[in-house]
DNA sequence: TTTTGAGTTGTTCGA
DNA sequence: GTCGAACAACTCAAA
C-alpha cells in the first residue's frame, strides 16, 4: 500500500482540484490534511478565520470525517505528519504569494531531507502568475495588455471529482469552534454553499452585472469572493460557465482582474507592504494622535458622510464591503484624510471576510495611486458626488446607517446641509471635502516638485 | 526604429 | 442643464 498526502490550502474543494486528482491517482490511499498556521490565522481577524473553520467542517463532512487538522508552523507540522503516516509524497497547489512561496519552500527542503517527493498541482489561479509575459518579455504593468493575454493564454476544463477517494485517517486537533462573532453576520461556508452562491449568481444575477454591479443598495455583485478566497470555488468553474454576453464577459474580466494582483505580487512581492511608485508613496501622510482620531472615526463608520460610514459599518456588520463602496472609503482615507494607504489596508485585511492579499494591497494602491496601472492622483472620489450617484435613493446607506431612516432622498447623502439639518447621533462632516482634496493636490504636486521628500 | 493611440471605476471648471 | 478640457506620466502594442 501506497500513501499519498494532500495538503489543503486554498482550495478547500473536491470537485475540480487537481492536486486531489493527482494525489489520488499517485497512490493507493490519501490523507487529506489542514495545518492550522498562527503565522496566517494571527492577522486574519475573527471574519476570516470563522469563515476558514466553516470551510473546513464542510470539507471534512465531504470527506466523511477524514479531514486532519493539526496546528503549528507547516514547516515542522507537514514533514512530520508525511513520516508519520508514510507518505511517499506530498501534494498540494502552488500557492503565489510572498509568505507561501517562503513557507513552502521550507516544507520542500525538509520534505526532500525526509525522502519524499513535494508535488505542486495547479493553484487558485486560471492562469498560474507567472505564465503571461509581454513581448519584451518581461510582466505586465497595465491591465489591458495583460487581460487580452490572459483571454488569449486560456484555461484548462475544471476536472471531475473522482468518483471514489481512498481516504485514510490520521490523528489530529478538531477544527476549532468558531470565534464567537457578536452580530457578524457570515454567509455559508464551504464547498456547496459556494456552489449554490454560483447557481444563484448565474441564473439571476450575471444579466444586470454590468449596470448593476456598481449600485451598492442593489446588492448585485456574485458575492463569490469569499469561496474564491478559499478555494471553495476555483476560478475555472466560473469561467467554465460563463457564457459570451456583454455581461458574463465583463464578470469574467473582474475574474482577471483577481489574476493580474496576483501576477504583480508575484513579480514585487515587496509591494504587499510597499508603494509601488515611491514618489507618490513618499508624499507626507498624517500621523499622531489627531491622525488616530481621525482612523478611528474612519474605521467605526462616524466620518459624516454617509456612503463612508454605511461601507465602514457594512465591513464590521458582514465581514465584506461592495466594490465600488470600498474604492470610496479607501479614496476617503488617503485623500481627505491623508493617511497612509497601508494603515487602511491592514484594518480591510482584518476585517474582510474575503481580504486576499493581493486584491486588498493593489485594491488600495490603484485608490492611492502608487500601484501599477494606478488611477492617476488627482482621480479624488468626492463622497457625496458618489453616494448619489450609485445610490441615489439612500436605500444603501439607510440599510447601514440607521440614523438616516428618516432624512428624504434629496438630503439623505448631505444631511447636515438639509433643512431639518442633522439628524440626532449623525455626526457632522469630520472634514471638509473640498478642502481636503485641495490640500491633496497641494501635497502630491509638492512631492512631484521635489519641495517635499 | 519610431510614432501613435489607448488605457476600469473621477471631479471640477468654464463655456 | 450639458459638454469638453484639464488634470501626469508612462506602458504597451500596433502601425
Amino acid at each position: 500500500m501506497t500513501t499519498a498526502l494532500l495538503w489543503f490550502r486554498r482550495d478547500l474543494r473536491l470537485s475540480d482540484n487537481p492536486a486531489l486528482v493527482e494525489a489520488a491517482r499517485s497512490a493507493d490511499d490519501v490523507v487529506g490534511a489542514f495545518c492550522l498556521d498562527p503565522a496566517l490565522l494571527g492577522p486574519a481577524g475573527d471574519a476570516r478565520r470563522s469563515h476558514l473553520l466553516g470551510c473546513l467542517a464542510a470539507l471534512d463532512e465531504s470527506m466523511d470525517g477524514n479531514l486532519v487538522v493539526r496546528t503549528g508552523d507547516p514547516a515542522v507540522v507537514i514533514p512530520e505528519l508525511a513520516v508519520e503516516v508514510g507518505a511517499a509524497s506530498v501534494h498540494l497547489a502552488e500557492d503565489f504569494g510572498p509568505y507561501g512561496r517562503r513557507r513552502d519552500d521550507a516544507v520542500a527542503e525538509r520534505a526532500v531531507d525526509a525522502g519524499m517527493e513535494l508535488v505542486r498541482t495547479g493553484s487558485p489561479y486560471a492562469v498560474p502568475p507567472g505564465s503571461i509575459m509581454n513581448k519584451a518579455g518581461s510582466p505586465y504593468r497595465v491591465f489591458t495588455p495583460f487581460s487580452r493575454a490572459w483571454r488569449d493564454h486560456g484555461w484548462p476544463e475544471p476536472t471531475r471529482r473522482p468518483s471514489k477517494i481512498a481516504w485514510r485517517r490520521a490523528p489530529g486537533d478538531p477544527i476549532p469552534a468558531p470565534p464567537d462573532l457578536a452580530g457578524v453576520d457570515l454567509p455559508p461556508a464551504g464547498e456547496a454553499a459556494a456552489r449554490t452562491r454560483l447557481d444563484r449568481f448565474l441564473r439571476t444575477g450575471v444579466r444586470d452585472y454590468d449596470e448593476a454591479r456598481d449600485a451598492p443598495g442593489a446588492d448585485a455583485t456574485s458575492r463569490l469572493s469569499p469561496d474564491l478566497r478559499w478555494g471553495t470555488l476555483h476560478p475555472r468553474q466560473i469561467l467554465a460557465r460563463l457564457g459570451r454576453s456583454g455581461a458574463e464577459q465583463t464578470f469574467a474580466t473582474e475574474l482577471c482582474w483577481r489574476e493580474f494582483y496576483a501576477d504583480v505580487l508575484f513579480h514585487r512581492p515587496e509591494s504587499a507592504r510597499e508603494s509601488m511608485d515611491e514618489a507618490v508613496g513618499s508624499m507626507p501622510w498624517d500621523r499622531g494622535a489627531d491622525a488616530d482620531e481621525l482612523f478611528e472615526a474612519w474605521a467605526q463608520g462616524r466620518t459624516g458622510y454617509p456612503i463612508v460610514d454605511a461601507g465602514m459599518r457594512q465591513l464590521l456588520g458582514e465581514g465584506w464591503m461592495h466594490n465600488r463602496v470600498r474604492m470610496i472609503t479607501a479614496s476617503f482615507l488617503v485623500k481627505d484624510l491623508h493617511l497612509a494607504w497601508q494603515r487602511g489596508a491592514r484594518w480591510f485585511m482584518q476585517h474582510l471576510v474575503d481580504g486576499d492579499l493581493a486584491s486588498n494591497q493593489h485594491g488600495w494602491q490603484w485608490t492611492a495611486g502608487t500601484g501599477t496601472d494606478a488611477a492617476p492622483f488627482f482621480r479624488i472620489f468626492n463622497p457625496t458626488t458618489q453616494g448619489e450617484r450609485f445610490d441615489p435613493d439612500g436605500t444603501y446607506v439607510r440599510r447601514w446607517v440607521p440614523e438616516l431612516s428618516d432624512v428624504p432622498a434629496k438630503w439623505v447623502h448631505r444631511p447636515a446641509e438639509g433643512p431639518d439639518g442633522l439628524p440626532a447621533g449623525y455626526p457632522a462632516p469630520i472634514v471638509d471635502h473640498a478642502e481636503e482634496r485641495s490640500e491633496s493636490l497641494r501635497r502630491y504636486e509638492a512631492t512631484r516638485s521635489g519641495m517635499i521628500s
